[in-house]
DNA sequence: AATTGATAGTTTTGTTAAAAAAGTCAGGAA
DNA sequence: TTCCTGACTTTTTTAACAAAACTATCAATT
């Protein structure tokens, strides 16, 4: 016998995974609840009864997927063998979050500001989750004494993720080629290891 | 006796003067060349004698802006103690920068990716200026023996700045506070002084 | 409890007219 | 000639409003 309830999970299952199908392809604001509905030979108004709006379906959606980045990180927490092999998965991997889930975060670029705090709650997750897969590269790499005591970890970490961010092709964008290809891609990945090791090097005695 | 051209330029100048000012503090999409005209008690039409269109003025005066940042620039070169101080001298310039002509670069916001070629030109100009200051003061350094040497010291600046760049304050906005207060742009300068030093302390042997 | 068609309410998009601003020009003053 | 302007034309922005597209609700049905 199958519950109730577990039924009406299952059923939601199919829903966000539809969603997600839908989001990731075309993005929140160019997807609709009757596509959604479409897809899965079911009424729009069923939508609605498992899930209060389409931002809260979204959200629900973005949980699921930030879940799975997190379960990435601290799966590999603590498996480095130094801090450069720590930082190395943290840029592969972050990016490779970004780049597949692009058209999923336009409902970033469209709220801008004022994201749902759900959201934010999500997003401070994350970025906490990836300063605690450092700051214990950091604190390892501490103790085995490779680099010298640290006492602000966080903070350094922090500038770390940011300097990172600030990373990109060369090439200023001279025209509107919205999406970089694949050699800005390649180009801005080499900086960013090379920005790790300056900065690797920097921490050390 | 004053010449012709001269009397032009004389009047070219005060043009100069009045479109800056109202760039400056409304920005290039809110002044009208009616209004520069109304400042100086002249016809726009005039406006038009001496300059062929609205977004060449506003190029000229940019122009003007950005040599006297170039000037900052090159009268600073060579002079610094040590590689540190040329950092935060960067830091520092280019920072004020960017606040005092905030408004004057709304331009580049409304415009985005499709800039006329003249801007771009003296965008690279204004960043070149900026590669070489810190590319002098890197091989400045490297010849006093203070770092390792560098084969690729303009990767290593222009890596820097993007670094620089990607900085900003911890609090990620979470409210719509376009133009950040006095505190966050504090806390971003101690931020990247921060971040220089780690990245000079990683080029030293 | 789960589901839907019909429908109400809201946001986005398209249309058009008016207003504002950019840009031109024939002609007058210096 | 060079410098300058008022009046005029053209282009862009804004405002108002109707149509279309969506979101969201709900009474009725299985």
């Amino acid at each position: 016998m199958i519950s109730v309830t577990e039924q009406q999970d299952v059923k939601k299952e199919r829903i966000l995974e539809a969603a997600h199908h839908r989001f990731l392809h075309f993005g929140y604001s160019k997807t609709t609840m009757n596509e959604i509905a479409g897809d899965l030979a079911m009424s729009k108004a069923l939508l609605y009864y498992y899930f209060p709006d389409k931002s809260q379906l979204y959200i629900a959606v973005m949980r699921r997927v930030a879940d799975d980045y997190l379960k990435s990180l601290s799966d590999k927490i603590n498996t480095f063998k130094d801090l450069r092999e720590a930082f190395i998965f943290q840029i592969d991997t972050q990016h490779e979050f970004i780049v597949t889930n692009y058209n999923f975060f336009d409902f970033f670029r469209i709220n801008e500001q004022n994201l749902p705090d759900t959201i934010w709650e999500i997003v401070n997750q994350v970025h906490e989750s990836e300063m605690k897969l450092l700051v214990t590269a950091i604190e390892t790499e501490e103790k085995r004494g490779r680099i010298k005591p640290v006492d602000n970890a966080e903070e350094i970490v922090g500038l770390l993720l940011d300097a990172l961010h600030g990373v990109r092709a060369k090439s200023i964008p001279h025209k509107k080629t919205m999406f970089p290809n694949k050699e800005h891609l390649d180009e801005i990945r080499t900086k960013r290891l090379l920005l790790a090791d300056i900065f690797i090097k920097g921490l050390m005695y």
